[in-house]
This record gives C-alpha cells, sequence and structure tokens, in this order.
DNA sequence: ATTAAGTAAGTGAATATTCACACACAAAGA
DNA sequence: TCTTTGTGTGTGAATATTCACTTACTTAAT
C-alpha cells in the first residue's frame, strides 16, 4: 500500500488539525478546508476518515522506525546509542509538530479497533529500537543491574512522553531539543553506574 | 460551588461512559442512559455537558489533593513518604477506574479552555503535593543530587503516567497495585544514593 | 476515449440544547 | 383540615447544527 504525494498532503494537514484543534476539529469539513477543495473530494483520496487516520499511523510509523535504525546503526556505544535515539526522536517532532498529538494522544481515536492497533504498533516501535540498547547496555555493565531490564524501558518511554506532553501543553514554546536532551542525560545519568 | 448527591452521581456515570467508550461515547443521550433518566434531566443538575466535565475535574482535584494530604502527612522519611503516595494513587484508580480515562486522557477534551486549565490543575496538585518530599529527601541526603530536581520530578510523573496509560490500554488486566508500586521502587532505587 | 481529480448538492444519523408540560411534596394561609 | 402556591425533578417532542458519506455531473490530461 503505497501513499500518493496527495495523501501525504492530506496526512499532513490532518496532523495540522489535530494539533490547533484536537480530535474533535479533525473533521472531514476542516479537512477540506485546510487542503482547500470541498469536502467530496477528500473521498478521491481516501475511502473512509478512519483510513485517513491509519494511514497517518502507518506512515508515521514506518518513517520513526527507518530513521531510528539509521541513528542507531551510525553510532557505538550503548551510551551514545541511547543519546542518539532520543536526540533524533526529538528533532524529528521538532521538524513534524503537526504529529506531536497523534502519536502521544493516549489513544484518543479509541472507537476504532484498528486504530488502536496502530497506536500499539506506533508504541511497538520505539520498544523495538530501545530494547536491544538496553540489553547491551546492561550486559556491558554501562547501565545499572539494580532494576529489571523492563523498568529502565517504561521510566525512559514515560519520561520521554512526558516531555512530548508538556511540550504540547505549552504550546511548544519552549525549545524540546534542549530541554528533551538535557531530562534524557538526567535519566542516563541516574541509570548509569558509576 | 457545592455537589449534589445526584450530581455526583452524574459524574460517577460520566467516568464510566469515558472508561468504556472513550470520550466519543460520553454524549448526553449516553449519560441519560446510564443514569435511566431522559436526556433533558440532565439539564436540571448541569447548565451544559461542558460544566458536567468541569465538575467532574474539580470533584477529582478535590478529592486527589486531599487524600494525598493526609497520606503522606500520616509517614516520616522522604523515601516512605515517597512509597506512601504513589501506593495511594495506584489504590484510588484501582478503587475509581472510571477516572483514569479523565485524568489522563492528555487534553483529550482539549476543545476547551476552562477544561484545559482544569486539567493543568489536576496535574499541579501532583506537583505540589511531590515538590516537598523530593526537596526534603534531596536535602537530607537520601536522594541523589546529581540530577536536577525538577528532573527527578518529571522522571517520577512520567513513570507514573506511562503506567496508568498501559494499564488502561491493556484494559485494566494486570494488577496496577503490584506492577504500580513495583516500578516505583525501581526508580527509587535508581535516585536513592547508596 | 478513457481516466483521474475535482465540484455542488444532497442524504440520514447524531449531536447538545430547549421547550412546554407533569407529578410529588412541602410550607403557609384560610 | 383543606387549599394554594412554590420547588425540585422528571418527561417527550422539537430545535438547529454538524457529522461522515454519496450521487451525479464536470473538467482536464493522457
Amino acid at each position: 500500500m503505497d501513499i500518493t504525494p496527495r495523501q501525504l498532503e492530506i496526512i499532513e494537514s490532518a496532523g495540522k488539525i489535530l494539533t490547533s484543534s484536537g480530535v474533535s476539529g479533525l473533521t472531514i469539513k476542516n479537512l477540506a478546508k485546510e487542503m482547500q477543495f470541498s469536502e467530496s473530494a477528500i473521498y478521491r483520496h481516501f475511502k473512509s476518515k478512519e483510513e485517513i487516520i491509519l494511514a497517518m499511523l502507518e506512515y508515521l510509523a514506518l518513517t520513526i522506525d527507518e530513521r531510528l535504525q539509521n541513528a542507531i546503526r551510525a553510532t557505538d556505544e550503548p551510551d551514545a546509542k541511547f543519546t542518539t535515539m532520543f536526540q533524533s526522536q526529538f528533532a524529528f517532532f521538532e521538524n513534524h509538530r503537526y504529529f506531536v498529538v497523534a502519536v502521544f494522544s493516549d489513544g484518543l481515536l479509541k472507537e476504532s479497533q484498528s486504530i488502536n492497533e496502530a497506536i500499539l504498533k506506533l508504541l511497538g516501535i520505539i520498544v523495538k529500537n530501545l530494547f536491544p540498547i538496553l540489553l547491551e547496555g546492561q550486559q556491558k555493565g554501562v547501565f545499572s543491574n539494580t532494576v529489571p531490564f523492563e523498568d529502565l524501558m517504561y521510566i525512559l518511554m514515560g519520561t520521554f512522553r512526558l516531555q512530548m506532553f508538556r511540550w504540547r501543553l505549552e504550546d511548544f514554546q519552549f525549545n524540546i531539543n534542549e530541554t528533551g536532551n538535557k531530562m534524557i542525560q538526567s535519566v542516563l545519568t541516574l541509570i548509569k553506574n558509576k
């Protein structure tokens, strides 16, 4: 299932609307207005509203996964990988604020089973990329072994998500690259063996 | 602005609906059905749907604050206070699952300015109660000074929120008291001075 | 000549809210 | 002890608006 350029435009418009008006603002009418064409034209490119959201989540999953893999592959030691991974994440959302709401909206679009699954899949991609880093780090003794492996992961992901949440709540006023990476360094300090 | 028993019933019904059907399910019609009376009867007790949500958030803020204060006052050392506080939180939401969606829905109900403020206020209550514990802990040397004070707070709140999020995503299948407290102990292990 | 991509104008269903009205009960005046 | 009046809480029907989506038609490019 390839995505056409026009579909990508629509997906980006959807993200834009989500950011500015929340879920309740994401209507076909608003989407058409943002795209500067009629409501019915939307249906030339997507079968339904649900498919638009699904395409958005899938597109996000794909690009995030690719980017993370590349970023991680380019570095060496666990703690460097760790830093790189989150730097890459913050930088991405800095450049694609549109999607912050979509990704961190906590099952906001709960009404549909397949949307719920797509959100879970997106969460799984972070796990998939973070997992081997933490594992390697603990095995090499770079990261603390005093707490279980999964707990480290949840602490990290929770911290990351909260930063994104705050950033959005405060209308992207602060520098997420700076603030976010500082936070991640603090976590790194805590989980590193001294 | 005191809350009548009938209003509290409606608030609880609203929470119930939020949990089972998400935001999109919280309609006056569903609310009336849950209350077993007509839609118009709702308006005998609340001026609008927005006021119902606001009342719910305010009620939550009040009860959470009271409970946390009592729980914390009853204990002594920073790390014990710390544990007690989160135990109390997990236990509360175990007994009031209804409200998990409302509190952790991340600006789900973003459409209204006053609702947004109410959610921020709720967040502030956790901060208000956690703040002095961490401060005292760092001053007494119980908690690590290697990372800034606010960072500790964000790590904690992020971890807590993520647990609640996972719990809801997995339909309350796991024991949040057990899992949550275990998580919090892991964080405690990391931030404690050895 | 076929196809892709647009439009105008509609559809029924759902939405929050309001309306006039009804019933039970309590206080107060006769 | 009736009767009046007010109040709290309910009802069913109707309101205007918004929703996702459909149909029939046009236009432009290949």
